[in-house]
DNA sequence: GCAAAAGTGTTTCCCCTACACCCATGG
DNA sequence: CCATGGGTGTAGGGGAAACACTTTTGC
């Protein structure tokens, strides 16, 4: 209720920020910059307000800044910083908004600053590397950006968590889950690609720590030599010669090599398959029903996960995928049956949609048997 | 791909605007103001940019202005705005976030306008008067204000639409319907709240105007007094002493007189419901499954609107409504048998959603009969 | 009695889950 | 032959929609 004649309005800077979310080995990442200078915009534990901190080398932000000229629009700018930062090049319409970050101290650093975030989901981003303002830029394990030591500048770690929800959503609801798959796919591939983002670790009360944890043990314990400080854990599990050796062998870009097994195992290959069952373990008791007393949102995270009523299901939604007749591929591992290809449909909404907790998931008649 | 040296930050402007809805007489409605000055802000049809036009009885615009200094939060800006140009006066945790709307033609007037819209949805919003900024404010049917000739300045009728989406998804996920109830309510009166915000009139590819002509046809049959040009088809229906009267009469905030009958019928009252009695048979139309040939995305919106279900399904929902045993009240309208009441439960979140069209509801096997 | 609204009971349908089982492949 | 993953078949449990019917009120 100040006077209302020409309102003083403050100086205002506008923001972007580019959550760039992908899926590597089945493990789901994001890209990263590591800003230049000596001082890191942290949220103080106390207080809820970010300040200025000695930057650490585990400090980290997600690309982005500020919209720089007159006729830029919002998601032009957030392409444009997201390229700048992190080499990583993608088109407007691949960008979704997620909202507006305009809290009063957000931003130390000048004026005040509202900050408009966008998701971008894509398996085929490029490899980044650092561009102007950013010393480093790399993609990061989510569990791992999100545990101890870790630092996301900012509020980028609500924004985080927004982007994955918000990724969800649109799975549920669109075909975006085939940007993941070849042209060609089998109903394992696009199943994979759900599975992963649905893992309860993404939850936003999940317990990214002990994920994280249990991932870094598994890493020591294979003595790799880049064992570091915990950064990296599995970004860098695969030399860059034996990682293009393993890309030849894997039928979908950057596709997974099944939860279990893999032809050739290298000693770095062994580390992850260890990690990637652990993930498999963690989804199968997150999701599993133990003590019939709590039923928590954790425990309707249930999915449709068995692979006979995922395909059965997503076969039903029209014009989502299509069979091509005859054509099959051998699976991943190597083993198994040749699985039957598909490819997409022409629908742009999966109408009904692919993943919903119908019921509450009734602990299964099972117990009295 | 400008010189990265010393970017030149445009002027931003950063604005707020707020969509409140409420419920009125099983109509949804929308705070709106017409502001002050002589040219309209209008999106060009032709090019989608917004352009000053001359000034027309029947623009409106969405209350929402400027954050005006350094330590005001956005919400807290939507707040003082809605309360300045409305007189509505909400909290700020009645507020949600919409989204950012940032396109660069948004906003002929000065520099570059960045604008984050919120969403309030309340049933006991204070009737609006205009406050500074606006020349005139008040709640309007939104099948009205989305229908010709009316127009809403900028791109507010793509925020109002965004809204009502966002307040769907809350009602199908949150109690916040039961705001729109007394502290005991019957299933009848929580059935109304979601019957009117699920309405096919309010879908986005609603055919408003078809809504809003018919709405007009029966207003001008009643030659009732107000009628003017098109504006307030009903919320000037009732002159202010029928109005208080009605109200006394009604159980709930506003809530309905049914929808249909009603005890005493003045004139306006024998419009209204006329008008509701259109409303629902074009609830009816757009919902029961005609030709089975095309099963379009309105058909989906078949919703759990039997009574008998809708009540089951609520009473499932845990934590959602708790019955008040031996507690009872006379319906609306009067007539009919005396319903169970119902207070509140202690859930934050609906858990088994209320609403879902789980299958792409099948035409019914009646076709065969 | 009749209309209107609430509430209860019941039937039918079919979706979804789970499980069993077969198939095809590499090793 | 076994392990592995793909794929089909199917039984049963259960939710929900639809419908029938009763109850209680005002007129």
């Amino acid at each position: 209720m100040e006077p209302t004649t020409q309102p003083k309005v403050p100086e205002f800077h506008v923001a972007v920020d580019v959550v760039a979310l992908t899926i590597k080995r089945n493990l789901l990442q994001v890209a990263v910059v590591q800003r230049k200078g000596t001082q890191s915009c942290i949220r103080d534990p106390k207080g809820g307000v970010v300040r200025e901190v000695p930057r650490e080398p585990f400090d980290y932000a997600l690309p982005g800044g500020h919209v720089e000229w007159q006729g830029e629009s919002l998601v032009e700018a957030a392409c444009r910083e997201l390229l700048e930062e992190t080499s990583i090049e993608v088109k407007p319409e691949d960008l979704v908004q997620i909202g507006a970050y305009g809290d009063v101290g957000r931003d130390p650093r000048s004026g005040r600053t509202v900050s408009i975030a966008y998701v971008a989901f894509s398996p085929d981003f490029a490899s980044p590397f650092a561009g102007s303002d950013a010393a480093n830029a790399k993609f990061m394990d989510v569990v791992e950006v999100l545990a101890d030591p870790n630092r996301l500048e900012f509020d980028h770690n609500q924004m985080l968590r927004d982007a994955i929800s918000r990724v969800r959503e649109l799975m549920e609801r669109t075909p975006i889950a085939l940007k993941f798959c070849d042209e060609e796919f089998t109903l394992g591939d696009l199943r994979h690609v759900y599975e992963v983002m649905f893992h309860p670790a993404y939850n936003p009360d999940a317990d990214t720590l002990r994920f994280a944890d249990r991932i870094r043990r598994e890493e020591s314990k294979s003595d790799s030599s880049i064992a570091e400080r915990q950064i990296h854990v599995l970004s860098k599990a695969f030399s860059e010669s034996s990682k293009n050796e393993l890309m030849m062998t894997m039928p979908m870009n950057d596709m997974p090599m099944g939860l279990s097994s893999g032809r050739k195992m290298t000693r770095d290959q062994d580390v992850l398959a260890k990690v990637q069952k652990l993930l498999e373990e963690e989804y199968r008791r997150a999701s599993r029903v133990s003590t019939p007393g709590e039923k928590s949102a954790r425990e309707k995270m249930k999915l449709s996960f068995d692979a006979a009523n995922f395909a059965r299901k997503a076969e039903l939604i029209e014009g989502f995928i299509e069979r091509i007749p005859g054509r099959t591929r051998q699976s991943s591992s190597g083993t198994g049956k040749p699985a039957q290809l598909y490819r997409r449909g022409r629908a742009e909404k999966l109408d009904p949609p692919l993943i919903i907790p119908r019921r509450a998931t009734k602990p299964a008649k099972r117990t009295a048997k």
